[in-house]
DNA sequence: AGCCAGTGTGACTGAGCAGTCACTATCCGG
DNA sequence: CCGGATAGTGACTGCTCAGTCACACTGGCT
């Protein structure tokens, strides 16, 4: 939790000092991250840091909760209805347009998945693991329910499945096309034009199709 | 490229120290991974590492390339005919007797994928990654001109789903089944018993079903 | 016995890190 | 203009790390 400190901060403050922490939690995984550098780099003292939270822990789960926050937002113009398949397209809409926005957001997202030395954020990691297979297990029995998912799939491996495609594999083929990587593109963070999430898009369509056949009775 | 000194060693003493070393960066990812814990548990000095190796890059590459030529003799046993399923089926096959051995080389393969900060690593990780994908590629493009998967389908972009399913999708289920992680696994190696790899190859059959319909014309 | 190449050693260097704390600066209400 | 609360500071501690190097040891050969 941050400290009171951290919310009374100047707005202009707060925001340069939320983008130097992103900055660097987007491009380094949690150990490699340094509070160093981000003090460094904005030309504060490092005291500062400590001031505002308890922390390098507390500053990282911060900014996952915030990012949480902000991909609720997101989600909240998703539909909760339709076929699996169009919730499985609008959810992962909701992760294009994350892209779009700020990239280093969404790798914070993905961080939050990666696992770490610091035991802290083991049991926040196996929550956010935890709730991304059970959403889709949830879809997965709603689908067989309706008769769109077959009745020999056990949702609960099949989900696994589905993860692996949508995260992994999309994300891998995303890059593949852009030709640059995850690292390269965090490295350089822009917001993806919207020829390239039209890009993304179609591969996600061709995600979900491989889904659909690969599921349907 | 370890040094002489390395290949002379006496295999009990070689073989103790390559024990350690896997068992380090199995462990821990390269960045984490410390030499110093190596030769503290070997009760040796931290020269003598350097007698084997030009520096820790050296080493971890030697550990890669070890387990490259393990999996190699494996694969050896593989057939490289069938249809697209049956061959996919047989490397996934390769992939669980890995892991009946010592799943600590079977971390390495995994490790040689993970990105660093390290760019003499960096190229290697881009050289494995393409494999694989060029690997899968090949498979399914065998798979559009024997009839097995439908034309509309693109192979370079199919055979990244196919990864995502078989690697992370297929993990993930795999450890949820056995009500461990990764991590969890690997802090505590022992070769999988038969009936934990006859589950994996149930997985397995689900996986390649899952693809099989969802490539299928 | 004497030699020496090959092997092993561990204290040391220089670097980076998270986190602390006595101190200073700034701001705001009275 | 004062005084207390709040915010900011940066040198410092204690830690771990990779890699070095002058030295010591060992075993085989002459």
């Amino acid at each position: 939790m941050p400290r009171p400190t951290f919310d009374r901060l100047a707005p202009d403050k707060r925001a340069r000092f939320v983008d130097a922490a992103l900055d660097e939690f987007a491009r380094h995984r949690f150990a490699e991250a340094s509070v160093s550098r981000i003090v460094a780099r904005l030309g504060i003292a490092k005291g500062s840091v400590y001031q505002y939270f308890d922390d390098k822990v507390d500053l990282f789960r911060w900014l996952v909760a915030e990012h949480g926050r902000r991909r609720a937002e997101l989600a909240g113009a998703m539909p909760a209805e339709g076929t699996v398949w169009e919730r499985l397209a609008a959810a992962y809409r909701a992760g294009v347009a994350e892209w779009q926005g700020d990239p280093r957001w969404a790798r914070i997202g993905l961080r939050s998945l990666e696992p770490t030395d610091e035991p802290r954020l083991e049991a926040l990691r196996r929550e956010h693991q935890a709730a991304v297979a059970s959403f889709l297990e949830a879809l997965l029995r709603q689908g067989q329910a309706e008769g769109q998912v077959r009745d020999d799939v056990d949702p609960a491996v099949a989900a696994h499945f589905v993860q692996g495609v949508l995260t992994t594999g999309l994300l891998s083929a995303l890059f593949a096309r852009l030709d640059t990587d995850l690292e390269g593109w965090v490295a350089a963070p822009r917001a993806i034009t919207e020829r390239e999430a039209a890009a993304l898009r179609d591969l996600a369509d061709q995600a979900v199709e491989l889904l659909r056949r690969g599921l349907a009775p």
